[in-house]
DNA sequence: CACATAATCAAACGCAGATTAGATTATTTT
DNA sequence: AAAATAATCTAATCTGCGTTTGATTATGTG
């Protein structure tokens, strides 16, 4: 009928949380915007008052989860810590900031794919989505490329631990993309009541990682 | 129009292999009937003739990955191997087979949950229906379970050599999902022809494993 | 050979879900 | 307080997909 009160109005950030809590469940495809709309409580056509479509839903989600992991983990690797010690914290920021934002980690671990199927445009476009289209596309990129050197932050600390004799001398690419399996993984397995806290498993996982690259 | 000759008739076999490949790219939400029939050059139409639906389908494709991996890291266990020797193995054979299935191993990752979200039947069911669904039920809950036995065989090493001494102290449960989740990773950026084969990349990685449970 | 069975296709059904249109009311700005 | 804008709803549209039906032809078997 109406629009309610302010302090009942649902922001962005509102329907991005939720839509992350419907999506870790079921999955982008199988997630309705009548799913995400009912979990804030609006229609599903509400939701497009505040994204253009569902695509834009998903991308805002998984930017708000880069975002997240990525100024934790930014600032620790451009400190001057030794390699060791720097490791260290990065891996337990990550996997700690996975614990706490289930949802979103799970998104970034299952969602990616979803966003990497663009659908090309009609014929029909009007110049109005013509413009939208292209500003989705550049977003994605941006999404992309700020993942890609995320990445390149916990490759670059264990080449250089490597460098300086610290670390034994694995092969980079592989060790880290061991590593970050076994992050993501967190995300797919934690539960926030379980026997373990964040903390502690954050710190195990630290722990397994730098003695496995301890010099012989 | 009619059927072809037998030499291009596709199997069961060839289905799920398609099936498993269409799955990596598109998700199992995202992905068609059509789609996958094209794999083969079908129709959506003739794939009812191999599986009574989509769900079916997915289900066939999963019991074939569980039964990969199964088969390869059951006999492993079985053994009397020391557990250092023992879980060295299974880890090469489990990310050798998934670097040489990447389809099935991406498939047991990221559409188990496709799975878990089982709609109820309607009430305007047939009692075929009903069996069906029974009959589906029935063995879906069996691949779990072998799933759950898998992760059993991999954390009951590891119980093994912490208990005899020759693995250090680490909580046994996640140093199993530390594990797991670097295996399945693998699954998602491994590519058959980049610098390392799956051999090199599997022998890495049971090293890494190894050297992290020697103890002080 | 005749009959049963296996494998395929074209066409159509039904439905669910993304998106749009248009109306209505709250809030903010001028 | 009038005008603009923000937030919401109901109702409808449109498309695509899973699935069913029924026909057609190949293959195997008595």
């Amino acid at each position: 009928m109406a629009r309610k009160p302010a302090e009942l109005s649902v922001s962005r950030d509102d329907i991005l949380v939720a839509a992350a809590d419907v999506l870790q469940r079921n999955g982008y495809e199988a997630t309705t915007m009548k799913d995400i709309a009912a979990a804030v409580n609006l229609t599903a056509a509400s939701l497009y008052h505040h994204f253009r479509n569902k695509d834009a839903l998903l991308l805002a989600v998984l930017e708000a989860g880069i975002a997240l992991v990525g100024n934790q983990i930014e600032p620790i690797a451009a400190s001057d810590l030794p390699p060791a010690d720097k490791l260290r914290q990065m891996i337990r920021a990550h996997v700690l900031g996975l614990t706490q934002h289930t949802a979103i980690g799970a998104a970034m671990v299952f969602e990616i794919r979803s966003l990497m199927g663009l659908k090309p445009l009609p014929d029909t476009a009007s110049d109005a989505d013509r413009k939208a289209y292209a500003d989705f596309s550049t977003r994605r990129e941006a999404f992309f490329v700020r993942r890609d050197r995320f990445e390149q932050l916990f490759r670059q600390v264990i080449r250089e631990g490597v460098e300086m004799g610290v670390f034994r001398g694995v092969d980079v690419g592989i060790f880290t993309k061991t590593m970050l399996g076994a992050h993501n993984w967190v995300g797919v397995w934690y539960r926030p009541m379980g026997r373990l806290s964040g903390e502690e498993i954050a710190e195990m996982m630290a722990d397994s990682f730098l003695r496995s690259l301890k010099p012989e």
